[in-house]
DNA sequence: AAAGATTGACGGTTCAATCTTC
DNA sequence: GAAGATTGAACCGTCAATCTTT
């Protein structure tokens, strides 16, 4: 307890940590509390006007982007940045809802899929227009375009240095021919 | 649903919604993967090393911050970004391992006050250590000079897009005289 | 009656254990 | 035995109701 102990130090190249009064932390606590207060305010909107989560909205859209509108729940899971219980739960809800339906995976019985009903790609429609002039009113007006693209480039780095693990760029539409 | 139905529309300038492939979504995608993942990155990183969650950190954080190294339960609510009675618990369970003290405000009985311990002061510095090094090799390093700037002035601009509300600007540091 | 804080009930996520299928 | 998925227990956060003090 009295002794240094070191943390685990998982990474190769260890950096030395900035001073607590460093400057540029700013720029790390603008990051973090806007992230924070930005979610906040989707999900809320979303859930005011569409009676969805962001996480289930987000479930619904990687499902929709997949071919069949349907996924296997593991690799939702992964899109989705949840664990294979928690989106065992959310599909769980989704289903009771009538947004998805599972079934079982035709090649590996082990497996479930899981599948967009046609009334959850109704709902995902009309949540997405919500969605959609949420991020255009609190994150794309408000900063700018030159700023965006320093953001994008911020971003990707900061992932590429996490470890791509999951994350697939899936992209944030609804292909039109659904 | 095949009319507009319009949103409720919660402020004013109404802002169109980007098409669902817009090229700017990238920089949206990036901007909440990024933090999605970092934010539990750090939290293992400060619960593996010191049994100490990120919320926890933050609240001890802002405790030390504070003049006599205590603060009424709703300002520390505000500034953690948490509900009235999420910062109950939370400061329940720091209670429990001797990280805080509960206190009666002397000026208004009704009020309480967390006060940070000798002992939460000195695991609050250890995690201190463990935190800025992952910011520095998670954040800080990944973006460059000019993107930080970039990223701190998006991260304003948003935040005040959303209404600054709560968020002092806490520092980000523990005062070298406590 | 209003404000500060706490409590009970609940929703949502995770971990560990279990079950089924490969 | 390993992988995919689900279940039960526990944890953390919120909302609504409650209690105390002003």
């Amino acid at each position: 307890m009295s002794t240094m102990a070191t943390a685990p130090a998982p990474a190769a190249a260890l950096a030395q940590a900035p001073a607590p009064d460093d400057p540029r932390l700013g720029a790390w606590r603008a990051f973090i509390h806007a992230n924070a207060r930005l979610l906040r305010r989707l999900d809320e909107e979303l859930q005011a006007a569409h009676g969805v989560s962001l996480a289930e909205y987000d479930a619904m859209l990687q499902l929709v982007n997949a071919p069949g509108r349907r996924l296997r729940m593991s690799v939702l899971a992964d899109r989705v940045l949840l664990s294979r219980s928690g989106i065992t739960r959310l599909v769980d809800r989704l289903e009771a809802s009538g947004m998805v339906v599972r079934s079982a995976c035709v090649t590996d019985a082990r497996g479930a899929e899981a599948a967009l009903t046609d009334r959850g790609l109704e709902r995902l429609r009309a949540a997405s227009r919500t969605h959609l002039e949420g991020v255009q009113r609190y994150f794309l007006d408000p900063i700018g375009d030159e700023d965006r693209s320093a953001v994008e480039r911020a971003g990707a780095r900061i992932l590429d240095e996490l470890g791509r693990d999951p994350l697939g760029d899936a992209a944030c539409d609804i292909p039109a021919g659904a």
